[in-house]
DNA sequence: CGCCCAAATGTAAGCGCTTGCATTTGGTGA
DNA sequence: TCACCAAATGCAAGCGCTTACATTTGGGCG
């Protein structure tokens, strides 16, 4: 089948109208510019055309793509992608469009996908995490790139930020866990090279152990990827050590279900001989057997604040605030207090 | 901060090595068209000026903007999430860039997604199913953008397709369940309407019913929303009635992990009690307890072969062929013969 | 009944790149 | 050595839109 005659152009639209390009311009972007007679007839023209703006031209004239980038580092486990979704939501209504780019927690890739993202006249782009080349920062200030970093906090960051304070959440969380008895300790903590956010958590972690008094040598710590296996592995090696801990701590949920499967794989009870926490409250939270002590994350909200904040800066706003969001501890069956006498 | 001078262009470059901006344009798109001299001066002129081209420029040009467009339901749950992991890694590794929508189940918000994304000059657009106006797909052939439609396959379809047979997989799994002795089926479904692949699944349980010679009305069907909570109600609803089946079909897997929840709320006991059945095999389907019956479908590589199918037809084949996949029953825990007396 | 000014519209210059065609270059064979 | 040809390069015309600036229009007011 022939590729029909090429999409009309706002030329043609203007021709059917008998009006000049400028006047259909300004139809399109800023109606109240032009008369009502003038626009009707613009309008019936546009739609009995069935025209629609071509975004390259738009974009390359108008310097603006009502385009947005984002790195995140995978969309295979939810964590990510629910977030996504929500920024995705509330940047359509803007009337952008997403373009994603994953990193595979891979920094060199990132910094590609950002370069690719700023090349393709992306107006804004939202990044996980605060950790990476200085720069980076730069490119994205040189070329004036309003961008926004998530699942982080901080006031002072290089870019404002919309997140959590990692180590505040894990540290608390650990504190309940020591409240419970605990004193041998194991974190499975996801891969903190490149990772500020896996870094907070795992100082929470120490810094709510140094606080209560325990060595820092009874502290068991890993670090996994952030997938089923790689927790259940963990899990199976501190387990099988000579002295196991009572308690151990993940660093996201998807990592706490692998474990909690290798309890079970293994005989062991949770909590019963051991007690296991997660980290963000993904849905499969609630749903394993036993149910998981976790923290919870507002995901949907962050990715919506997210966009927010980044279209406040498009906007042209000065010195847009970040975005502290709240976690907090939600308790389910997987902790309780240790059995075995330390 | 002031935003820098803007940013290098081709011309910058051009007369920084001493030529004309076609060659500079020939050694960045097609190398060997120039003599190497000139193209190691040129190359040295791009990374001196830190040149990037400008998509918008080079899409309006050349008439093709290496990006490809998707609109899916939701990335809320990992199902489709995942599978656009796989489809845009392999996107990536050509070039090109994903520009997502999603539709939220909206037949109207896929339509405008769609003409969105070929506004936006989008070299390709993965959709989800086949279902949907006989216009859209008129439209996307008026404007030559290549289409593939992925979960649903058909020889024929007005696209081609990346996906397995819903109705077949569902029926195969209806028959395992009827061999196990089960006799009162209930189905949660997910909602049909503009939805080919939720029906197709229906009619495979439907078809496996006949087949068996069981009468149609001793399946008990419902069409729940895609998430736990719809699960839950509907499974509740189901075993309250009067005569509650002995196995629960699910129409995905995060309805039945729903279903499972209630039941363990219920204190009813899977399979003891009642079975259930899920599909997709997403992760959660191995972590729940018990583990979850259900169909493994391959996601990754779904969104692979969707990646490859589209860049074929980028590249101008004719008569892209489908894909076919295959998806097989998965065994687990939830599924046993019913133990009450029909 | 003109004049003046603001509102409405038109004109046209780009935006940064690709590419068909024209021109130059350099090597080859007679 | 020179004509000839292919390969390398340059020239310049767009691609479809926005927007600064110029021009026209039309009403209100003196």
């Amino acid at each position: 089948m022939a590729k029909s005659q090429s999409a009309p152009t706002l030329e043609d639209v203007a021709k059917a109208a008998g009006v000049s390009t400028a006047t259909v311009s300004r139809c399109l972007n800023d109606p109240n510019r032009v008369i009502e007679a003038t626009r009707k007839r613009v309008m019936a023209a546009v739609d009995q055309l069935g025209y629609t703006p071509n975004f390259a031209a738009r974009a390359m004239a108008a310097k603006r793509s009502l385009t947005i980038g984002a790195v995140i580092p995978t969309m295979n486990n939810a964590i990510f992608a629910r977030a996504l979704q929500a920024f995705q939501d509330q940047l359509a209504q803007a009337g952008y469009m997403l373009l994603v780019g994953s990193s595979a927690y891979d920094p060199v890739a990132e910094r590609e996908q950002i370069r690719n993202l700023v090349a393709r006249g992306v107006d804004g782009i939202l990044l996980v995490g605060f950790e990476r080349e200085p720069e980076t920062y730069d490119y994205l200030k040189r070329h004036g790139v309003p961008t926004v970093a998530a699942w982080t906090y901080s006031e002072d960051g290089p870019v404002p930020s919309v997140g959590f304070d990692n180590h505040l959440a894990m540290q608390s969380l650990t504190e309940a866990v020591l409240s419970y008895g605990h004193q041998r300790i194991g974190f499975i903590a996801g891969k903190t090279e490149g990772n500020d956010r896996a870094k907070g958590r795992v100082d929470g972690v120490i810094a709510a152990l140094a606080a209560a008094g325990i060595p820092r040598d009874q502290l068991i710590l890993r670090e996994a990827d952030y997938d089923i296996s790689a927790g259940a592995i963990h899990f199976r090696e501190m387990m099988d050590a000579p002295h196991p801990p009572t308690v151990i701590l993940c660093g996201n949920d998807v990592i706490a279900a692998g474990a909690m499967r290798q309890a079970s794989r293994m005989g062991l009870s949770v909590p019963g001989d051991v007690s296991i926490t997660g980290f963000d409250d993904m849905e499969l939270a609630q749903i394993i057997t036993p149910a998981l002590t976790t923290v919870y994350v507002p995901h949907d909200e962050m990715g919506q604040r997210a966009a927010r904040t980044l279209l406040q800066q498009i906007e042209g706003a000065e010195d847009v605030a970040s975005v502290k969001l709240a976690t907090k501890i939600v308790f389910r069956a997987s902790l309780a207090k240790p059995t075995s006498v330390p």
